[in-house]
DNA sequence: GTTTAGTACCTTGCGATACAAGGTATTCAA
DNA sequence: TTGAATACCTTGTATCGCAAGGTACTAAAC
């Protein structure tokens, strides 16, 4: 068994919610979101956050706009819509259901 | 978009910990299981949990005994062997890892 | 003007896994 | 002996992360 596809399992659904996280602050587009999600020390692959923003945006939760670059082509940003603002709070309950869940298990019930 | 499946979503990559949390306080069979983690807000389902049992005694993180019942057939009581106790401590840090990511998203980076 | 390097967006195929539904086996009481 | 309760397990489906590969646009080098 390796650790990495572990660590991999458990990141498996938090992406969304963190990638909203990110979102709720400012705008982003692909390469931002990377990198700050890296410096959060989070992995996401290319290949995992096109289809994953193409979904928010689907689903009516995000919505992006075209910005010019000074260097290299346009680059997508993306925005929480006001549908996503709604979600993200769900999420945030979620999440603190998932921390007392967690807690609880430590505890030792 | 239901809460429902965006709350599934975020459980995913959990069960496995949460499962091990459990067992480090002491060996349970699977109804142990279901309802032990549903006492703690977490929400598992049998078609999930055979699976997932199997996979982790295949990789020797679980052990298990057969124990004879008062009422019913005898059951299987999983246990962490000493490389599931490892595996665990590992989970443990991929946790906090996690814990620091969303609170440093939270926070505004 | 053409080529090359860099940046950005997206798709395809694969493996892993949660879940619903259905199946088998054992025990005990009516 | 039959039926209900308990317990274990399998199969099929959908979803999702990820590796690999592909397309398109820009700017600088030649």
């Amino acid at each position: 068994m390796n650790t990495d596809n572990t660590k991999s399992q458990m990141r498996k659904g938090m992406l969304e919610y963190c990638i909203m996280l990110l979102l709720r602050q400012q705008p982003c587009y692909a390469n931002d979101i990377i990198q700050k999600l890296q410096d959060a020390e989070m992995i996401v692959m290319e290949g995992t956050l096109y289809p994953l923003l193409s979904r928010l945006k689907r689903d009516g939760l995000l919505g992006y706009e075209w910005r010019e670059s000074t260097q290299g082509p346009p680059r997508k940003y993306y925005v929480l819509t006001d549908d996503g603002q709604q979600a993200l709070a769900q999420l945030d309950a979620s999440w603190e259901e998932i921390l007392r869940t967690v807690n609880i298990l430590k505890m030792g019930n």
